[in-house]
DNA sequence: AAGCAAAGGATCGTATACAATTTAGCCGCA
DNA sequence: TGCGGCTAAATTGTATACGATCCTTTGCTT
């Protein structure tokens, strides 16, 4: 029984059935970085800390190697995905080809009161900026995602929704990863400038801000590759 | 036992493992219209067909639901896919989407060789509209879909080009369900546009073909709401 | 001491078994 | 004849069991 288990436990009880509340408490886990790339996940494992089978779990796991949140390894078990540098600069290529598309679709029939939504948001982010701690970091880090997950939903499309659901969360993927500044939020401010721009109905600028706000993202990245995670490497010095 | 499970059986044998041959199989069957929306799939019968234990069955099963392409209802069992209107438009919209990025990213990393099989592809999507009957038909529209998973592979891009295979199987769902002309490649012809304004190098306007193309499709279609497939409608004459 | 081989343990892959839920058929009754 | 409820069959949901594969470690040999 390793450490990691410990890390998830998630919302225990909810309507869900099955294997699907294990798959959202495990997604959240690696979303919120409490379970870090690389991390095994065993089957029985699994099932203990849920208290169900190892039917459930493995039903869990490979749901969650769709979403590319895990990688299973044939006769070796699934582990919480390590996405290689190529594999990130593809998550965010797609993310700068479909964003502004889904960002035209949402300001397109975009309510007041979606606006306020979203402005909802913009200060729960402020927020959780000001605070310390471990939890308001991890409360911090979802919130960025949901700001994009937000106007997907806002979109009116279920199928992008979808997508950006995965694209986010392999997002925070890769940030724990190959992040460099501290917070991810780097760019906070940026959401603001895109809602504003939204606001005014300056469709274009607020796609060019969004392209920008991805980029910007990335550039935070040092995405070098990182041979077995630090083993000889470590005591070279 | 229905008669439609007949229809499956596909390539039998091959490298793969386990439930992933039997999910390829179906999607195959689904893709190419021997499994109609709305058939049932029971977990007992496609583990017989397959002769492997339910396990496998549903596991490959649950795994086409990710897609899409089945719908799995809880305690009723899994069904091939009956897209709504709705859905169908938010399938073609989302293709409108994202296809002119991804054939942007294409056309800048295409190789001479990539553009030959292109063009091979073409010619054999004119040769089997040559033909008659069913065999020919199914390969017809299997490779008029072939046509837009290759630039998705050539654009380079993992993510989208999986994000294309599930459009693309949900794209032939939905034309079996509404298409009105007898056959899906009503716009063959286009595809052969849009490589040659690929080959000239004319970007802009190769995206603009691939609108218009999915546009045309989409336009084929009959899109009414079609309540539980002819129940009192269809005595209402 | 180093290298290789075999044994052991742990984990996954698949099948089978049992429990729960739905569906369909049947009988009785108004 | 038509409707309501009950029983039984079929199907899914979940757990357990067994066989296969991989990794580790032990112990022997050179």
């Amino acid at each position: 029984m390793n450490t990691a288990t410990n890390a998830i436990q998630a919302t225990d009880d909810s309507a869900e059935s099955g294997a699907q509340q294990i798959r959202d408490a495990i997604r959240d886990a690696i979303v919120e970085r409490r379970l870090t790339p690389g991390t095994k996940l065993s089957e029985s494992d699994v099932g203990n800390l849920f208290n169900v089978s190892r039917t459930l779990a493995r039903a869990a796991l490979q749901a969650l190697s769709y979403e590319g949140l895990v990688s299973v390894e044939k006769n070796r078990g699934a582990f919480v995905a390590y996405p290689s540098p190529e594999e990130a600069r593809q998550i965010f290529a797609a993310r700068r080809l479909i964003e502004p598309g889904i960002l035209r679709e949402a300001a397109a029939r975009i309510t007041p009161s979606e606006i306020q939504h979203l402005k909802q948001l913009l200060l729960e982010e402020t927020r959780l900026m000001g605070e310390r701690g471990q939890t308001a970091r991890r409360a911090e880090i979802k919130a960025s995602g949901d700001f994009h997950l937000t106007i997907a939903a806002i979109s009116g499309n279920a199928i992008m929704q979808r997508f950006m659901d995965e694209l986010v969360a392999r997002s925070s993927l890769v940030i724990a990863l190959y992040g460099q500044s501290t917070i991810s939020s780097c760019g906070h401010s940026e959401h603001g400038d895109i809602v504003a721009a939204i606001e005014r109905n300056d469709l274009d600028h607020a796609c060019h801000l969004m392209v920008h706000h991805i980029t910007h993202i990335e550039a935070d990245l040092d995405l070098r590759e990182r041979k077995s995670q630090g083993l000889k490497e470590a005591f070279d010095v």
